[in-house]
DNA sequence: ATCTTGAAAAATGAATACAATTTGCTACGC
DNA sequence: GCGTAGCAAATTGTATTCATTTTTCAAGAT
């Protein structure tokens, strides 16, 4: 009786969730315009079937609107959805971070304080790249070690639909110094697991979070193509 | 230009998620048991595509286990997934007793407090069936005053996962004297207006029902079939 | 008796075909 | 010129068909 992974490969509608998801993320599919079912069937291949499928769990998502007979277009994150989205994702991040500080192990505890010293050197050198690269690492090391995958789930899904709004954070050095202080504050709470303590910045760090992207997405800045949506 | 509503029916896929996804509170639809897709096109007269459609998206709200080739299952809701749900639930709640503070009307809380003391009555008499469903209003009401439809929307979706645990919670009378005592010190915190309090009595309160409804699962409550879920 | 083996039947995955709706465009009226 | 009616093309919704995989079950081997 082996069960040796399934050889099978994955259905064709669940890659196809996958590949557009991936295409909105990455801008090549823009925001408020119409999903060609067509075209996407003729570049990759298929039929309309599983590419419909797969348009419905994107609108389910919230990731996709979903208008009959009028097909579907690309969700676009409105203002309104920034002040929706963030507090929720706050109250999410505390929880992860109260988690965190009663499962996270010592070992796993110094890969984060490694993350965060090397994160400190990008911000002192002003390099945002890098800093947002290792930004999100340290977020996710805290979700990892929350271990809820429902937690998980729950935030990815709201990170995408923050991530339709494709700008790059265009903080102020007053913003980015703040970031980086409730940073330090992440890391003094983790080695104390003081969870009650970490909730707290973290919701504060979202706050801010929200306050950058609002004005980022107020400004209109970029919507260059292929680049992924950073923020902190 | 009218845009006066529109006359056109909704799509069958649409129509189809909502009819499944009763079926499977209702538990016409069984955990663990295959989702007959011939059988459901026969039911409702509609073909396949539509039918899968709807399947789709109900796996993707984890409310169907999808498995290759091998048709789709209602899930079943494991104590690990309590463990995990309830915490995110409980964040959940938090926020929206926070918001709901700052933004409920005097007259919305006049109404608040009209059904806490209907429920309290129904609780000293030991009603608890009509218990349960004041006790769901008042979290709803707490839920529209938090006027963040994003916020409902996860928590709708966690919702439905746990109603996934057919049963009628089995609880002790201490515990649910200390349901409703929980109930009177949200109300106070309410009336105070005080947010923090209220999302700590709320986390509490969560978390009192993660343990009533764990221990109604280990005992393997019920089952029975068109009873909703229903716990505190 | 129990465990394989191997079709036949059934179910699922994907493609195609058909129906209904919307969109685009042209021609016509005012 | 502007707006509108109406038809053709395109697009979407649904059904049907075909291909592939899984399941069932009976016959045969050990």
């Amino acid at each position: 009786m082996n069960q040796i992974a399934a050889p099978v490969r994955a259905p064709l509608h669940e890659e196809l969730t996958a590949r557009i998801r991936e295409m909105i993320f990455s801008g090549e599919l823009v925001g408020g315009e119409r999903v060609p079912e067509q075209k996407l069937c003729d570049r990759f291949g298929i039929s309309r079937t599983p590419l419909r499928e797969a348009l419905k769990v994107l609108g389910n998502e919230g990731l996709l609107d979903l208008l009959p007979n009028r097909g579907a277009r690309v969700a676009v994150l409105k203002p309104e959805d920034v002040d929706e989205i963030f507090p929720v994702m706050g109250a999410l991040e505390a929880l992860a971070g109260e988690l965190a500080c009663r499962r996270l192990t010592e070992t796993e505890f110094a890969e984060i304080r490694a993350l965060h010293y090397q994160m400190a050197v990008h911000h002192a050198k002003r390099e945002l790249t890098p800093y947002f690269r290792l930004n999100q690492q340290i977020h996710e090391m805290i979700l990892d070690a929350a271990a809820n995958p429902t937690l998980a789930n729950q935030m990815r899904s709201l990170s995408g639909r923050i991530r339709l709004a494709r700008f790059r954070a265009n903080m102020t050095q007053a913003r980015w110094d703040q970031a980086m202080k409730e940073h330090e504050d992440m890391l003094a709470a983790l080695e104390a697991r003081d969870g009650a303590r970490l909730a707290d910045v973290l919701k504060r760090h979202l706050e801010n979070k929200r306050l950058t992207v609002k004005q980022a997405i107020a400004e209109g800045v970029a919507e260059r193509g292929g680049e992924p949506a950073v923020y902190d």
